[in-house]
DNA sequence: AGGTATCGAAACCCACGGTAGCGAAAAACG
DNA sequence: CGTTTTTCGCTACCGTGGGTTTCGATACCT
């Protein structure tokens, strides 16, 4: 196969713009809300025409999802006994998701993805998944239950987001994780 | 005031219509999902034309609500003791997000009203208070704590609606159960 | 310089929420 | 019956936003 990669294609190079539609993409959505958050505002507010946009993401929904992985990043999972691993990953997201503009940008694309399968197989497979398999793995617990505290976790905290408008206050996320830990430690047989 | 009430209006009366347009709504979204079910499509469906319904209702989140609202109806809210009655109160909302357009339509309008603090305000205020305010009364509870617990609730339920398109299995409602009722047995101390 | 691929700008398409204007139909009243 | 009043369905329309297309300009490599 010729030689292969690093032979650096001919033509102009792509600029590095990923960084400033991240930044812009947060920004605006913290400063908008979601829905004002257009792809054409977003592209201003990086400097960027929208054309260059879509030639990187195909829609407005991988975008917002690209910019989430790299706002989260890693995940932790630190700890010692599972229950502090997942009293620190409960903080983790809790703290992630009250950055500005990450959880109004988290609680919409989510939105998006209610009615729009291809959006949610991606924010599935690309953002949960990996954090998931993380945490059964940390916490050598099975698919489904972990599935069931991400839907705990997540969806308590987006749904605080989402009627209030507000990321959730510690002592309520500090109450969360006194709700769950104990159906962490119970078992899968919580009769 | 005159006659007030009970004299009719002149002129030609409104055909009752709510009813038709409840249910086309329901099925619509139940067939389409949440964004493919368009205004027009309810008003087909439903054999009405789309001006009747903005006549009756400002924007399509208030036609959502009001469908809602009529789809829940009062709350039950049955049992001895304060588990039974969170217990019943947490299998009801589950069985009726459950139930074909239900689940996707509350998602939806939960969605678009993330980046609509009107929509929000006519959610949490019509749609919300009236169950949180009969339940803060039937379980003797502060409103932060009764809002904290619908926060998992509801948050959870939608969570797996949104994540996996199907409503939560009884199972995982029963692990839901077997989660919230300790936290409020333990009352407003987890710690 | 020549080849190639990207960039920004502008125009464009389409779907959808919501509005305006109109003639037709349905009731009440004389 | 005709007049009045209100609602009906229909069609055309507007604004916005996601996404595409086109085209000249620009940056890199050989």
């Amino acid at each position: 196969m010729a030689s292969a990669i690093s032979t650096r294609p001919p033509g102009r190079p792509r600029t590095g713009v990923h960084a400033a539609v991240f930044a812009a993409t947060l920004r605006t959505v913290h400063e908008l809300g979601y829905a004002r958050a257009t792809v054409e505002r977003i592209a201003t507010a990086a400097g960027v025409a929208k054309t260059t946009i879509y030639r990187r993401w195909p829609s407005k929904g991988d975008l917002i999802v690209d910019c989430l992985l790299d706002a989260f990043g890693p995940a932790s999972l630190e700890g010692a006994s599972r229950a502090e691993i997942m009293s620190s990953a409960i903080h983790w997201i809790a703290a992630k998701i009250g950055e500005p503009g990450v959880g109004d940008a988290f609680a919409g694309v989510f939105s998006d993805a209610v009615s729009d399968p291809a959006l949610r197989e991606i924010l599935s497979v690309r953002l949960q998944d990996p954090y998931r398999l993380a945490l059964q793995d940390a916490l050598g617990e099975p698919e489904d239950r972990v599935r069931f505290f991400t839907d705990v976790v997540v969806g308590t905290l987006l749904h605080r987001m989402g009627m209030t408008g507000a990321p959730m206050a510690d002592t309520d996320v500090a109450a969360l994780v006194g709700m769950v830990l104990p159906a962490l430690q119970r078992g899968s047989h919580p009769f």
